[in-house]
RNA sequence: GCUCUCGUAGUUCAAUGGAUAGAAUUCAAGUUUGCGGUACUUGCGAUGCAGGUUCGAUUCCUGCCGAGAGCACCA
């Protein structure tokens, strides 16, 4: 069995031809070969001819027309037409049997690709504050990362999570300033982890207003930052500290991440105090009692690492971190960070100084921003205490969907539930690209009309109950030459080079898109042609293509980090 | 003020420099004597403005207008 897929056998053709006309260092000339969106363009296209009508001094079809007149005596069994078109596009036309024995292996084999194979890449993301709440911006952080790292793996590398946690630091000492005043409200042993967390939360909000009120009580909080990261004892911390990393536990298991490694900002802290240390004044310089990085040098900004009372900002942990991440796994090869993108700025500066002390490591890291979320009214701010807790949405979407599982035969609905409201909340944050802010209406975002993460799986559990109809009318699947599903069957012939572009874009949003076409073609197959007849002679063929289109849809969701339900 | 990101149907999003700029939603009109109607079909509707590069620009460059984020001891 040929494991390449039908673009790459059609671009080594038009190498022999570009070749064949005298062309050098083919393998530099950028063409493109992709499946056009018109059907009537056939299931790829190159411009080749326009690209390289420059190099030739001829025009692009007189170009095209001799690479055709090329590959017509070299169409091997794959090409059955080839046609001019447009500009000068080369149209290309797959035979029959080609596309069986594509569509016949995209059925029953997994799609991988070997970009990566034999690397490691660590990958970390979500990285929640102990005694904050764990809120939506975190799940868009840990979608995105669980999908890049699931990106990652399809490419063939091996990754390893890893998740940092900041329980250190001026947020932590403002919250506990406000546990000491709100000394009366400190739930009991007893209480949900729910009521624990949202009570640290409160401390917090308590805190940031009684700040912005009067100025003074920093000094309040400042020393019980001393007092915490000198290590000292203090029960509330330490109590705090666990119900909060407890209860991320379980938004982790909803969500549906599983970390390798969990790194504390406490055991960063020193590491990355004393590289900075260590480094000044190679690196960095004294400037009013405060250690900076002067940014000015490569077009940035001057960054604080440690500041006037000796504590290590952001910025030195990060060193710190990058030093925790180098003993924990050895010679890895890709470190990648995942963040909002409001931290862009400082992490240029974090890894310009990087560069500096270990440029090696700094040339293995991967800093992928994401956008914030957004409500429509605007920004979201855990100062204001207007925010939403990951778990109130997830739950929020549970509650809608649970009428339509009222007759559902599944049996663990719970989980069911649960999975499709994780499903809905994650593909609105992959379906558009990475980076850019994004509006989260909640009506909109659980809405299951249309394009959803719902709709996908709801597709996909409608083609594993077809499937298994099938295998018990004993219906067997097989490509069936001269049937007309042109237009779906053409879309699964571009499984891997989706994939391709979705590992090169470092872009979830490919396969959504991909996903979506895919599942609106069968459907709408479904909707004028019975799938599972066992008087038809035809049916093997249609249960080939929904065999293929359940096979792509499950490992599509996987990539996304959503459940692909056999059943809902 | 400086730096970065970004302006696409009424709305929310797509589009390695390529062919007639795709979806969804809203609105309007339809589809079921059939394997799951969370479905399917049809229609209305968009590249902020002005230049430039190119055979070809939503995409690259310049200016303007507009939005967001950041700019020294918070993370």
């Amino acid at each position: 069995m040929n494991k390449r897929s039908i673009s790459e056998e059609l671009r080594e053709i038009v190498i022999g031809s570009l070749l064949f006309l005298g062309l050098e260092n083919v393998k530099n000339i950028p063409f493109s070969l992709d499946q056009p969106d018109d059907v009537s363009y056939g299931e790829f296209a190159t411009n080749v001819a326009l690209v390289v009508s420059k190099i030739l001094k001829l025009s692009p079809r007189e170009c095209a027309e001799k690479l055709v007149s090329y590959i017509n005596n070299n169409k091997g069994e794959i090409i059955s037409n080839l046609e001019i078109a447009g500009a000068g596009f080369i149209n290309f036309f797959v035979t029959d049997k080609a596309k069986g024995i594509a569509i016949e292996s995209v059925a029953t084999q997994e799609t991988k690709l070997d970009f990566l194979s034999g690397q490691t890449v660590l990958c970390e993301y979500t990285d929640p504050n102990p005694f904050k709440l764990f809120h939506i911006g975190h799940t868009v952080s840990n979608t995105v990362g669980e999908s890049l790292s699931r990106i990652y793996e399809m490419a063939g590398a091996k990754v390893v999570r890893v998740c940092y946690q900041g329980d250190l630091g001026m947020h932590v000492a403002t919250t506990m300033w406000g546990v000491e005043k709100m000394e009366d409200e400190i739930p009991k042993e007893s209480a949900t982890l729910r009521e624990k967390v949202s009570f640290l939360g409160k401390a917090y909000a308590y805190g940031m207003k009684t700040l912005a009120d009067k100025p003074k009580i920093k000094e309040e909080i400042q020393s019980i930052n001393k007092h915490l990261f000198e290590g000292k004892e203090h029960e509330m911390y330490e109590k705090g500290k666990k119900w909060s990393l407890d209860y991320f536990k379980t938004v982790y298991e909803k969500l549906g991440t599983a970390f390798d490694y969990f790194i504390m900002e406490s055991e960063v802290s020193e590491k990355g105090k004393k590289i900075v240390m260590e480094n000044t004044p190679k690196v960095f310089e004294q400037s009013d009692g405060a250690y900076v990085y002067k940014g000015e040098k490569v077009g940035l900004h001057t960054r604080v690492f440690i500041n006037g009372e000796g504590f290590p900002t952001y910025e030195a942990k990060e060193l710190g971190n990058c030093e925790r991440k180098k003993e924990l796994v050895k010679n890895h090869d890709i470190s990648v960070v995942v963040t909002a993108h409001e931290v862009d700025e400082y992490f240029k500066v974090v890894i310009s100084a990087l560069k500096e002390i270990d440029e090696d490591y700094a040339n293995k890291l991967v800093h992928i921003s994401h956008g914030m979320l957004r409500l429509p009214e605007g920004k979201m701010s855990s100062r204001t205490g207007n925010i939403i807790p990951a778990e109130d949405l997830i739950d929020e979407v549970k509650e809608r969907i649970k009428d339509r599982l009222e007759k559902s035969d599944v049996v663990d609905k719970e989980k069911l539930a649960n999975d499709i409201a994780v499903g809905a909340i994650k593909f609105s944050i992959l379906r558009q690209a990475i980076g850019r802010d994004i509006i989260f209406d909640i009506d909109k975002s659980i809405s299951f009309e249309g394009d959803s993460g719902p709709y996908l799986q709801y597709t996909h559990a409608r083609i594993v109950q077809l499937l298994k109809k099938a295998e018990e009318e004993n219906i067997k699947s097989k490509y069936i030459n001269g049937l007309t599903e042109k237009s779906l069957e053409r879309k699964l012939l571009i499984f891997r080079d989706v994939l391709e572009k979705t590992y090169q874009d470092m872009g979830p949003q490919h396969v959504v898109n991909y996903l979506l076409s895919l599942a609106h073609e069968f459907n709408s197959m479904y909707a004028r042609q019975v799938i599972v007849d066992k008087n038809d002679p035809n049916s093997s063929h249609y249960v080939l293509l929904a065999q293929a289109v359940g096979s792509i849809l499950k490992q599509g969701l996987n990539t996304l980090g959503i459940v692909a339900p056999e059943k809902m």
